[in-house]
RNA sequence: GGUUCCGUAGCUCAGCUGGAUAGAGCAACUGCCUUCUAAGCAGUAGGUCAUUGGUUCGAAUCCAAUCGGAAUCACCA
């Protein structure tokens, strides 16, 4: 709370005392709308019952009060229960020469771990993992600045099946290829020929027969018997045996229902629900649709499981589980082939954060902590925490916490992904010795980072009360989510690169405009493009609130213009840009000569007086966006004092100093703040 | 079906620990570069805050129900 809250407080607290002979103890200000005259802003409403008084009556009695015996209070205007309060420039002025000197970096003695990024190593980023590094880099960035002690952390999900299949497909099609013979990234390599598995898949997987069954299931004319003997010569072909049985026949009797349905009721597929739901008539009728729809979603789930199934039994996904079979028995040449694909992709990725300027103090890989978490599970076992079951595999019963029975460990005695998660998490714990933990994850897994949290928890770890798990929604295109599959993915690298280079466009007319173009060297351009291409990307991605799903439009592009990072980093090149013709001007004592104060510059010391108290908003929330909007906010503010207010010409030598103060002042919030954020600010552009 | 999240201007989003006439940006329209960088400034227009009910002096905000959308509920990770 700033001096001046705190002396407004004060004396009202006082006014309540000696006008009504009452005490209210927790009395909050706000901001003054913009609208009204004034600063700060107290509602009266609350007081009333107590005072009996009318509002309007009791704003303008403290007002009165406050005037008269309050030595910062200027004037007061009330308005039905607002009290608005104005308070004296020279107030402000002295409160922002103090501003200039205090230093009220605190440490909060505690230690952050901050996970993010996680990436699998059988393809390249892309833009959810751009949302993803940009948020943990920048909540690591705004932690510290808070005060904690940060530790940046990832882990690679280096194993898995998924990465037996790029190495399966390079095996069979590689021909010795390399980054260097190629050309291509490593990361770009390695997704190359996971996507030539999925290719060989589909191959397999296309005969006419699969077609012939599946198209069969899917219409609602089939001959069930034919149905049946298509399958079967399917499956004799793929010399399994009749597992898929009982799928096809929920499948075939549920086609079975719906033609039942249909007939029964008359239900045509062009029937409006919508429509119907507006004008709220033929309720029956609507029902039955919906129960027709269900019938056919429950049809459409079953379908997708069978053919799910169906790629399970295409060789090359067979031989992929064979692979991953061998890597995990250490077989020595899959290994020495899971390396070097590895550490292409490795390489690759550096590269990329590199480019976008995120960092890690440490990493973790999975194909190291995917054993662990075994000797929680035993503890757990002891403590009575966790179950087991008579096939041997172990569970926790999470039903009294609104939650499910979760299985920890496999009946054959081999971990799942919680159980690696648990034993990560005491390893970090063992590294690092920290009090809070910041999982940067999607918002898909929400539920496993509660099940985790709480079964921590519930083993009394000390830790478990710090952890929070850093919840992000998707981003998706205007076609829907993004499946590699479909090769809807929008590629960090190439994003990247477009984005640098539409700021190199709009940057070369707007430099040869402002005639910078002919003082930067080739050198110094190349990086203003690239901080403006970037910085635009990362604000856009920054500025909306993490939990929210986000919509990525690459026809519209990232914004340059308005409630951008352009924008910010315009006002901070233009600041530099009056500072240094300012550099040349006659100091004066402004702290006691400037005496008149344009409400716009009372709004710019007031915004910076809140910087402290967003640092620590954001910090608690583990939300940047906080942040993006108070520099938005400020740069907004001083964009209008520019254009009102002269600088260099002012009335006085004490208002051009002042103002030059401010704008240094304003200048060097904004880039401490953009840092926080991974954007960088140029002096000129 | 259970749980969680979301629904605010044509579009993208703020506001949600209850307070004044619900705010920005984009897109549209009007002005403003002979003056410190116009990636800007000033203005116009645009709203049933999903719906209904409740709590309150006061509800976009809190509670309940309903409607829409998403995620999740694997011996996958």
């Amino acid at each position: 709370m700033s001096h001046i809250e705190k002396t407004l407080i004060e004396h009202i607290e006082k006014a309540f005392e000696v006008i009504f002979n009452k005490n209210f103890s927790n009395i909050a200000l706000q901001e003054t709308k913009k609208e009204f005259e004034g600063s700060h802003t107290l509602v009266v409403f609350p007081y009333t019952k107590e005072l009996g008084q009318k509002p309007a009556d009791i704003a303008q009695k403290i007002g009165e009060y406050l005037v008269q015996n309050c030595p910062i209070v200027e004037k007061f205007n009330a308005v039905q229960g607002f009290l608005n309060l104005s308070i004296k420039a020279e107030v402000w002025i002295q409160f922002f020469d103090t501003l200039l000197k205090e230093n009220t970096k605190v440490t909060k003695n505690q230690k952050v771990v901050v996970e993010y990024s996680s990436p699998n190593t059988n393809k390249p980023l892309h833009l959810g993992h751009l949302r993803n590094n940009f948020l943990g880099y920048s909540v690591a960035q705004i932690l510290e600045e808070a005060g904690y002690e940060v530790h940046k952390t990832q882990i690679i999900n280096d194993r898995g099946i998924h990465i037996c299949k790029s190495m399966l497909a390079y095996e069979k099609f590689g021909n010795g290829e390399t980054p260097e013979s190629s050309g291509l990234k490593g990361d770009h390599l390695v997704g190359k020929y996971y996507v030539e598995f999925d290719k060989a898949m589909k191959s397999e997987i296309k005969t006419k027969l699969y077609f012939d069954i599946v198209e069969l299931l899917k219409s609602e004319n089939y001959n069930k018997a034919s149905a049946f003997s298509l399958f079967q010569k399917y499956l004799l072909n793929k010399n399994d045996n009749n597992k898929f049985d009982s799928l096809v026949n929920s499948i075939l009797e549920l086609s079975d229902k719906i033609k039942d349905f249909r007939n029964k009721n008359y239900i045509s597929y062009t029937a409006d629900l919508k429509e119907l739901l507006k004008e709220e008539k033929e309720k029956e009728k609507i029902q039955q649709i919906k129960n027709l729809q269900n019938l056919e979603t429950q049809k459409e789930e079953l379908l997708s499981e069978f053919e799910e199934g169906l790629k399970n039994e295409t060789f090359v996904m067979k031989e992929a589980q064979k692979m991953l079979l061998d890597w995990e028995s250490g077989d020595e040449k899959t290994v020495a082939l899971w390396k070097k694909m590895n550490s292409w992709v490795y390489e690759g990725f550096d590269d990329t954060y590199k480019k976008i300027g995120v960092s890690f103090d440490s990493k973790y890989y999975e194909s190291n902590t995917y054993l662990l978490g075994k000797d929680i599970v035993e503890e757990g076992l002891q403590k009575g925490v966790f179950y087991k079951k008579e096939d041997g595999s172990v569970w926790i019963d999470l039903t009294e916490d609104g939650l499910d029975n979760k299985l920890v460990l496999r009946s054959d005695g081999t971990s799942v992904y919680i159980t690696q998660d648990l034993g990560t998490a005491e390893l970090r714990f063992k590294d690092q010795q920290m009090q809070k933990m910041v999982y940067v994850v999607g918002n898909e897994q929400d539920y496993h980072f509660k099940v985790l949290f709480l079964i921590l928890k519930k083993l009394g770890r000390s830790y478990a009360e710090g952890l929070h798990h850093l919840s992000y929604g998707m981003v998706e295109l205007p076609s829907g989510k993004m499946k590699s599959r479909e090769g809807t993915v929008v590629d960090a690298d190439d994003l990247v690169k477009e984005v640098i280079e539409l700021a190199k466009e709009k940057s070369i007319e707007k430099l040869k405009a402002f005639g910078t173009f002919e003082l930067l060297t080739d050198e110094e351009k190349e990086h203003l493009y690239e901080i403006i291409g970037l910085g635009a990307l990362k604000y856009f991605l920054l500025k909306i609130d993490p939990q929210k799903k986000m919509l990525y439009n690459p026809d519209e592009s990232v914004s340059f213009e308005g409630d951008a990072a352009p924008f910010i980093q315009y006002n901070h090149a233009r600041i530099c840009s009056v500072l240094r013709k300012g550099s040349e001007i006659e100091k004066a004592d402004w702290q006691n000569g400037y005496k008149t104060l344009h409400p716009l510059e009372l709004s710019l010391i007031n915004l910076l007086s809140q910087y402290n108290k967003t640092i620590e908003l954001a910090a608690e929330k583990h939300a940047p966006y906080i942040l993006t909007q108070y520099i938005y906010e400020l740069c907004k503010n001083y964009s209008s004092f520019w254009s009102e207010c002269s600088i260099i010409k002012a009335e006085s030598l004490e208002a051009t100093n002042f103002r030059l103060v401010l704008s240094k002042e304003v200048a060097q919030t904004i880039k401490k703040g953009m840092l926080l954020l991974g954007i960088d600010v140029p002096e000129r552009m």
